[in-house]
DNA sequence: TTAACATTCAAACGTTTGTTTGAATCTGGA
DNA sequence: TCCAGATTCAAACAAACGTTTGAATGTTAA
């Protein structure tokens, strides 16, 4: 009774999270009309009210789709290494990297629009609509706080304020790094992963 | 004859623009409408269209009236330090400076709204419509290749490729951190300039 | 097959959008 | 004073928006 949960439903759900995740990365939330957003997906007018309620919910389960998983697994890559270093003091290059891994790999998983999905997080950071910032730091939120944790534990010398400062600045430019490589590729896929690094070095 | 051209016209003018400033900055461009942004100007409905001809010709003059001057500036900063420093090379933290210059005085300048003005600014650079981003791309770009130019001279020995993305990530980490200073405040008025400073000498 | 449910579809709803219009009001020079 | 031009105003416009509706269609279990 329930299989039909698993076959046809889900699959203009996600045609329809397909086509909004590309059309929202394009021309925004408000440039994207739900007529354009159907049309693309293939389905008809009334299939986003049905399926998801209205056209906000829509903007919430895009969001969730992806990033719920990447911060879990952000969090239990963090445990990983943690449990890895025994009691020992993780090095704030090694926090920073099970945070961006998540992003990079996102990132290169270019078949399930992945790319898409991280360009369109970078824009939405500075998204004018105070709803829709405050929906992505709610979904950011258990994550943060444990990131923020370890990193006091690897830098206790740092004052709190200070501590907080370059970790927003760190988000900061990841976010606009990935959300301008429409401007200027990539050079390597590494190559973000060194900068970064360098980056917290600068402390 | 052309009196009012300086007296009654620019008084309703200006107060529209110092409006959609804000309200672009606090909404978006979609997100504020005609009759909000009247409304707070104290204006009637029918200004922006007789004054600025339609919507979009209003979010240019926006840009304009600030980026014009802004960038003006930073090429007679940069005009005036090199023939400062006669025939010798100049190094890359002062044509930062001189252009990073520009951005601080502007967000000091509290009481001209210059702030909202550098926040909406930051925002833009990763806006989802394509003609805003084109827009401000062509309103930068004398300045820019002017300090594309200088930073040439400078950093002789480093790769054409490697300087573009150098100054791409420059303009985008100042974009974001201005953009985000309701997020985190910034701390001190001289801190930014450092942090720049140090950006780039992580080469 | 039949009954019950999930999904799709075309059509229409009421609102809001940016823009236009034509008359009213204001302003400065002859 | 009177006139010409600039500016303001209330009202209306068509178009586009997100959403709702009720019938049609598809699908599953008995």
């Amino acid at each position: 009774m329930n299989l039909r949960s698993v076959k046809p439903p889900h699959e203009t759900r996600t045609r329809i999270l397909d086509a909004a995740e590309e059309l929202f990365m394009q021309h925004g939330f408000g440039g994207t009309s739900m007529r354009q957003l159907t049309a693309k997906a293939g389905a008809n007018l009334a299939a986003v009210n049905y399926h998801f309620g209205s056209k906000d919910a829509l903007v919430e389960a895009v969001f969730r789709r992806r990033l719920d998983p990447m911060n879990s697994g952000r969090i239990a890559e963090l445990d990983r290494i943690e449990k890895e270093a025994g009691g020992r003091a993780l090095t704030p290059e090694a926090i920073i990297r099970a945070f961006v891994g998540a992003s990079l790999r996102m990132i290169e998983d270019a078949k399930n629009g992945g790319r898409n999905f991280i360009r369109l997080l970078g824009r939405t950071y500075t998204d004018p609509q105070k709803h829709i910032r405050s929906l992505i730091g709610q979904l950011y939120a258990p994550a943060m706080e444990r990131f923020k944790n370890a990193f006091e534990r690897a830098l206790p010398q740092m004052p709190r304020d200070e501590l907080v400062w370059r970790i927003h600045f760190m988000f900061g430019t990841l976010a606009y790094t990935l959300a301008a490589t429409d401007t200027v590729q990539l050079i390597a896929g590494c190559k973000p992963e060194d900068r970064y690094d360098a980056r917290l070095l600068e402390a």
